[in-house]
DNA sequence: ATGTCCTCTGACAACGTTGTCAGAGTGTCT
DNA sequence: AGACACTCTGACAACGTTGTCAGAGGACAT
């Protein structure tokens, strides 16, 4: 009752005019700073904009104006509340603050469906752009927004889809690094845990995993390579499965943060954390502080973001050039568990 | 060029009557579910709709209906890329997607000046409602918006300020008691590291500190307090500072994560984390896996957000008891830092 | 045949704003 | 004095939608 009072209350243009005596439309000059208003009557009207407190509706100009441009931008992750989400969050934010733009954000769990419904959202307050993790499956839906001229751009993963851009890491080239570390270290069994196939990073740093046995002529071993989405105790006991087996692992190379934690959970709960070499894919916080510290592939998350929110914008400002893919580098930085020499060379 | 043509080209209300051969109202009628209108029609309309794309315009919906609702609702945090942040934003998301409210946020950074920005932003977007983590300073400015009817909860920080919803961790009592498990180990001599005193939750804490101190009789002596808000190496140094006095202080309780984790670089490097006890507020990744395992009071910042999520719904759909103050209960957990007992008994 | 009621549909105004245009008022030049 | 240019202001339509109301058409009872 008294809510909706307070709402219907809540100033508009003409409040404004009838205050300063005005037309309304001279209140919306003065409000955008049009040329053309006598310094008096803008000072009278600022003083009775500011006595009501006065508030324009973004939503009512938006859909007045020519441009039609809402000055938001949707952005779809995975999970705020994962640090490496986190990280391309505030990167893509300060992007937009700067510009004056409104970031709207969702998290989709890797679900289809829910990937669905935020775009549909967005694409219904009408954002000018959208940046979006893809979750595995199929992706057409997410481009729902684009045919109807809305800016998309692709973070993180990069679809065999082709007319749309996206900014990547270089998954496939880093894992390769990462692996060709141990090997360097004289490992020729290294087992690899990773995502399930169906998420695009997983299957990249696989390849690159791959790639590196290949160039140094090691046989794969898919006794130890796991690739499933398992999480905590399951994924633990995984983990000290392969490493009680017969011919277990000398090192491990880990396809992502999570199951680099699990890892070393899994390593310590064996009693081998410093016998077993290690590099995980991404790195975290305390990664130096662990013992011993955890050599990883960093992805340069702020980077990513920071790239993805600048594309974005170029491509609402009218850039028309074909899609690009950018593939943002990846660093190698050791801290002790990438460069334990196994134990038992054959 | 082909860019606004493809965006003015979005199909409206009217385009999909014209294609159905119905006046756009009733289009509408259909679009929104409204009853009265034949069968035959409905479907009519339906097809065209699928067959333009045709998306409705939210913000001129809203802009149209009378209660004025925009079912958004804007999120001010710290820094979104800080997980402590980042897991009370994935808690009111699923509060918001479950009443299909999109939530606008960002991060402020503890600057007052970017927290109006953003209040502005939001208020000039009309969102239905605000949940703030306040910085520190005058926090007038951030409640613009209640004056005009927008619901307004704080989050983390309770000001002083009594209008106003707030949910807050247990911080005074947490920090206490964390003091007290120090002193019950044996302490006499309990440092204490935190952020300055104008943040709120830090002088909470700091009190929860004087608390437990009294409680046993125990002097407070400034010499082993740090209130500041230096980060990295200079924190680092100036706890080694501390550890190096005359009397270093046999245990220490820092006041936050950041703190929490420069001190354990500290006493690393001092060689002493197994010597000098420790206990953190806030928990976080990995700190079980840290040697010694890091006892901290932990806060339910899921429950947090989530309550905070809830009172501002409450709050929208017209609930006006007084303002609430919701203490959010901490949880303590030993991990062995904690546990350490003093070198030297005095 | 006429009146009454109901179902379905459309015309129109309105939300708060901005774009367009016309007109009022002032000053300058012939 | 009259013509002209210029500055300032306001009336009005429009953005895409929903709320209101009136009317067309059919079914039914009288």
């Amino acid at each position: 009752m008294s809510k909706t009072e307070a709402r219907s209350r809540r100033p508009t243009l003409r409040d404004v005019a009838a205050l300063a005596g005005v037309s309304y439309k001279t209140v919306s000059r003065v409000v955008n700073d049009e040329p053309g208003v006598s310094p008096t009557l803008a000072e009278r009207v600022r003083q009775a904009s500011a006595q009501l407190d006065y508030h324009p509706d973004h939503t009512a100009s938006s859909l007045r104006r020519g441009d039609r441009r809402t000055a938001s931008i949707g952005l779809i992750l995975e999970d705020v509340s994962n640090p490496f989400s986190g990280a391309m969050y505030r990167a893509v934010e300060d992007v937009a603050l700067a510009r004056g733009v409104t970031v709207l954000a969702g998290s989709c769990d890797e679900e289809a469906t829910r990937a669905r419904t935020l775009v549909n959202e967005f694409v219904n307050r009408r954002v000018d752009g959208m940046i979006v993790v893809p979750p595995p499956g199929d992706l057409a839906p997410l481009l729902l927004g684009q045919r109807n001229g809305t800016a998309v751009v692709f973070l993180d993963r990069a679809p065999t889809y082709s007319g749309v851009d996206a900014v990547v890491s270089d998954n496939r080239r880093g894992a390769a690094r990462g692996v060709a570390h141990l090997i360097r270290h004289g490992h020729r069994r290294i087992g690899f845990l990773g995502d399930e196939p169906t998420i695009w990073t997983a299957e990249e740093r696989y390849q690159g995993y791959l790639d590196a046995l290949a160039a140094h002529d090691l046989p794969v071993d898919l006794d130890i390579v796991r690739r499933d989405s398992q999480h905590g105790e399951a994924r633990i006991q995984a983990v000290v499965a392969m490493l009680s087996a017969s011919e277990p692992p000398t090192a491990l190379f880990t396809g992502q943060n999570l199951i680099t934690m699990d890892t070393i959970r899994a390593l310590r709960a064996h009693g081998r954390e410093h016998h077993v070499a290690m590099i995980g894919f991404d790195d975290f916080q305390l990664a130096d502080l662990l013992e011993p510290g955890v050599t990883v592939i960093a992805q340069d998350s702020t980077g990513m973001g920071h790239r993805a929110a600048e594309l974005v914008f170029e491509r609402i400002a009218g850039d028309d050039r074909p899609a690009q893919l950018e593939i943002i580098p990846t660093r190698l930085i050791t801290r002790g568990s990438g460069e334990i020499h196994p134990a038992y060379p054959d």
